[in-house]
DNA sequence: AATGAATGAGCTTTCATTCAT
DNA sequence: GATGAATGAAAGCTCATTCAT
C-alpha cells in the first residue's frame, strides 16, 4: 500500500504531505477538506484519491509518516552525557525546530495527532502515536533526575512543563510567521523559570 | 436582541440551554449539529433559528449565558476569610458542581469555550470568555500566598493545577454517570498532592 | 421507516414516486442518479435523503410500493369463472394498463424490478419481488388448463408468451407516447397467434 | 480509424480484445471501466485511449470486431444438407463453443451487445449488430423446415428457443469455470424437450 | 409560537479522459 | 508506443438555513 504515492518525485510527495500537514494540523480530521488540500498545495481534487483510498487512508498515513520522521529526527538527537531533564526536554524542541526544514507544520502537527479523536481514525493511528510517544518517554528517562527526584511528586511538574511547551508552539503557529529561534528562546525561559523552582 | 427568547417559559429556555450545551461541549462548536440538539432536547430545528439567527448567534449566546451564569454563582461563593490557595481553588471547584444542578453540562462546556478556537465564533465570544477568566483571577488572588509566595514563579504551579484539574473534568464527563462527588474527591487528592510538594 | 413520507401530501408523494420509478425504470438502479430525479420531477436533492436513508433505501422503497400497489390492483381483478390461460394472461395486461392512471411508469417498472440484479440491493427486493411473481402464479394459476394440457411442455410456451409480452412493452415505452390501447392490441394479437398453434 | 491497433502485435490486441470482451459482457457498456479493464488485461489505462478515441470508440469497436470474429466463424460451417431447424440451431451454438478458444467471452458479449441500450453506443452497433441477426437469420433459413412448417405460427416457436439458450448460457458463465461440454449438452436437452412438442 | 418540509452549497469519492515523460 | 500521473465533472450524501403552514 501507498507504493504509488512512494514512487512520485520526491518534491511532490513533500509538497502533498505539507499541504496534507497543514490542514490536518490546523482544523483536525474532521474538518480538513480535500479543497482546502487543493488550494494549499495546488494538487487536484482526484489525485489525493489516487494516492489514498479514502480520507482515514490519508490521515493515518500522513500521520505515520510524520511520527515516524519525527522519531528518526529524535533518534539521531545527541544526548549530551549525564544531561539533566530540562537540557534534554530543551534538545528535543529543538530537534523539532529542525524538523521544519523539511516538514514546516510538523511540530505542531504532532502535538494535533496526539490530540485526534475521530472515531474514523483514532485506531489507525494508534500504534504509530503510541511509539512516538514511548520514543519519547524512553529518551527523557535517560536524564539526570537528581535534581527532580529530591521532589516526591516530580512526574506532575512534568507535565506541567509539557502543557507550557505545547502551548508555546501553538502560539507560535498563530503568529504570521513562525519563528523557530523566537519560539526556542520562549521555551527556554520557561524551563529556566521551574529549573530555579526546584 | 434575544428577547424573544427570553420570553420563553423559563423551563423551555432551561431545555434548550441544556440542550446546546450537551452538544457543543461534547463536539464543539463546528461537529456540532442542528439535528443532534433536536435528538437531544425535543425542540424543534426551525425554533433554534427563530430565536438565534444562525449557528454562530446561537453558540454565542449559549457561551455568554453559560459563562454569565457561572460569574454569578461563582460571585456568590464565601470565600472563607484567609484561605489559602488551595483551599479556593477547590471551592471553586464545588461551586461548578452546584452549577450542575440546573445546567448539568456547565463545568464541561465552560472548559470547551475556553479551547474553542474556530473563527466563525472566537471573536463573538472572546469578551465574555475574557472576563470570565478576569473574575476567576479575582477571585484566586483573594487568597493567602504566603505559601505560593515563597517561590518564585509559582504562576506556573498554578497553571499545571489549573491543566490537571480540568483534565479530570473531562474524565468524569467521559464516564457513563458524572459523580460530582467522586469528581470533588479526585481533586482534592490532587491538590493535596501538590500542597505537599511545597 | 419511511413514515415521514407518507405524512406527505399524497400529490407530492406520488409526484416523488412517479419521478424515481421513471428514472429507474429507464436505467437500472445505477446508473440513476439523484440530479436525473431532480429534473425530471423538480423536487431538491437534498429532500431525497430527508426521506429515503440512501439510494437502496430509496429503490428498495419504491420497488415495494410499486409492487404493492401493483399486488393490490392485480388482487381487485374480476377473474372471469373458467376462462382460459390466455384470456387471463390478457386480463393482467390489461390490468397493468389501469396501473398507469396513477403511476404511469409502473408496468415498466415492474419489469425492470425483475431483471435488477445490483448487489446493493438485490436482498432488499427479493422479498416482495418473490411475492409478486407468486400472486401472478397463483392467478394464472386459476385458468382453465384443458387446452394447454394437451401439450407435455406447455409451460415452455408459457415462458414464451411472457418473453414476449415484455418485449412488447418495452417496445411501446420506447416510442414518444406510451399508448396503452395500442399495446393492448398487440399483446392481443401475439396472444390469438399462439392460442392458433394449440 | 483503429489501423493504429491493427499494428500492433496480434498477441495484444487479442489480449486487450479479451479484457475489453469480460469487462463489457460482465458489467454492460456503462458499468465498464478503464481500471477494470487494466486489472483484467495488464495493459496501462493510457494505451486504451490511445488505440480508441474514447469509451464509445472502444465499445463499437470491440462491439464491430466480436460480431465480425462470429460471423466469420459462423459462415465457415459446414451445414448439413437437409439438416432440420433443432440440428441447424445446435449447430450454431457448437460453432459459438469454437470461438472460444481465442476470444473466451465472445459467446456471452454477443449476447450482451444484443441488449445493449445505451444511448451512446446505440447507432454505432446498430448496423453490424443488424448485419450479425442477419446472418444468423440466413443461416437458419437453410435449414429444413417440414417438420415446423406444419405449425403455422413456428416463429414464436423459434423466439422460445433463442430465449432459454440464450439463458443456458448466461447461466454458463456464472458457475466459476464455463464447461463448453456441458453447455452443450444442456442445449441439446432443451432442443430435444421442444423437437417432442411438435 | 412552532413545526418540519424544502433547499442548495459543500463534502467525499469515482471515473473518463488528457498529457508529460 | 506505452505508462500512469493528473484533472475535473458528476455522483451520493450532509447540514445550516429558509419558509409555508
Amino acid at each position: 500500500m501507498n507504493e504509488k504515492f512512494y514512487s512520485l518525485k520526491k518534491e511532490k510527495q513533500d509538497r502533498m504531505i505539507n499541504g496534507a500537514m497543514q490542514v490536518f494540523s490546523q482544523y483536525g480530521y474532521r474538518h480538513s477538506s480535500t479543497d482546502e488540500m487543493v488550494r494549499v498545495c495546488g494538487v487536484s481534487k482526484g489525485l489525493w484519491f489516487h494516492y489514498f483510498e479514502n480520507k482515514p487512508g490519508l490521515y493515518s498515513f500522513v500521520a505515520s509518516y510524520g511520527l515516524k520522521y519525527a522519531m528518526l529526527e529524535i533518534s539521531m538527537m545527541t544526548v549530551p552525557e549525564g544531561a539533566d531533564y530540562f537540557t534534554l526536554r530543551y534538545a528535543v524542541e529543538e530537534c523539532k525546530m529542525s524538523m521544519m526544514k523539511k516538514y514546516p507544520y510538523l511540530p505542531l502537527f504532532l502535538n494535533s495527532i496526539v490530540r485526534e479523536e475521530d472515531p474514523d481514525v483514532e485506531k489507525l493511528i494508534r500504534e504509530p502515536r503510541q511509539k512516538y510517544a514511548e520514543q519519547l518517554s524512553e529518551i527523557m528517562m535517560q536524564a539526570d533526575y537528581t535534581l527532580l527526584r529530591n521532589h516526591e511528586d516530580y512526574l506532575l511538574l512534568i507535565d506541567m512543563l509539557d502543557y507550557t511547551i505545547e502551548a508555546l508552539l501553538a502560539d507560535g503557529y498563530r503568529s504570521p510567521v513562525f519563528s523557530p529561534s523566537r519560539y526556542l528562546m520562549e521555551v527556554q525561559k520557561h524551563i529556566d523559570v521551574m529549573k530555579r523552582l526546584l
